[in-house]
DNA sequence: CATCGATTGTAATTAAGTTGCAATCTCAGA
DNA sequence: TCTGAGATTGCAACTTAATTACAATCGATG
């Protein structure tokens, strides 16, 4: 049995992608004041799924992952845009390795 | 390197345990109604982490998790009460793991 | 000092969640 | 069939959380 295996058992990888926050949570998470989420989210760097307009936001595990990168990025002197960018190619990465292990949990 | 290293490096426990949800939420992963999950908690099977009176329940992996398996159980059956204490068993299998893998993440 | 990127404030509104009280539903046993 | 305990549910009145839109601010750079 390898590593993947024992992990599977271990965390149920299809709850958890349905394990989705509020903007509130999210600010309290991440130091993000949710004005500046929904900024950043105006910009197209963030994309929180929100049935409609009107409702509210949520979060899931990558998106928090992703602001919480972006932040991290902003403190270190980065521009918006080139923080953005950074943490995309590493989002890349993050979502690959998740999608794998998502996978035959259906 | 051993299958937890593996998983720590890809997976953000403490972001994981700071993962919470409300009520309205869990109802809709879990398909249990949120009437229901306010009496489970009543009866102390379920805890959720409320703040103060009036402020709203907040629901972790862990917690959900719970209530999916309390649901299982009084679907083959089970009564309420037998349903928990079967249920608790296995979460302390559950928290135990999660306890060892959010260790050294802090 | 004007501009641009980035952020923030706020009012008015809607969505989501809370409690408490009472009603209902199920079902095993007298 | 009646009944009582366990389990669930309905709902009104209320509070908390989140939404949008418009405008203001703030710091760095040319």
């Amino acid at each position: 049995m390898n590593s993947n295996e024992e992990l599977k058992n271990l965390l149920d990888f299809d709850l958890l992608s349905k394990l989705v926050v509020g903007i509130g949570e999210v600010s309290e998470i991440t130091g993000v004041p949710t004005r500046q989420i929904r900024y950043w989210e105006e910009k197209g760097i963030i994309h929180s799924s929100q049935e409609a307009e009107g409702t509210t936001r949520k979060y899931d595990y990558l998106n928090v992952k992703k602001i919480i990168l972006v932040k991290e990025l902003l403190d270190d002197g980065y521009t918006l845009d080139a923080a953005a960018k950074k943490v995309g190619d590493r989002m890349k990465l993050i979502n690959e390795a998740f999608a794998k292990l998502a996978q035959r949990s259906e």
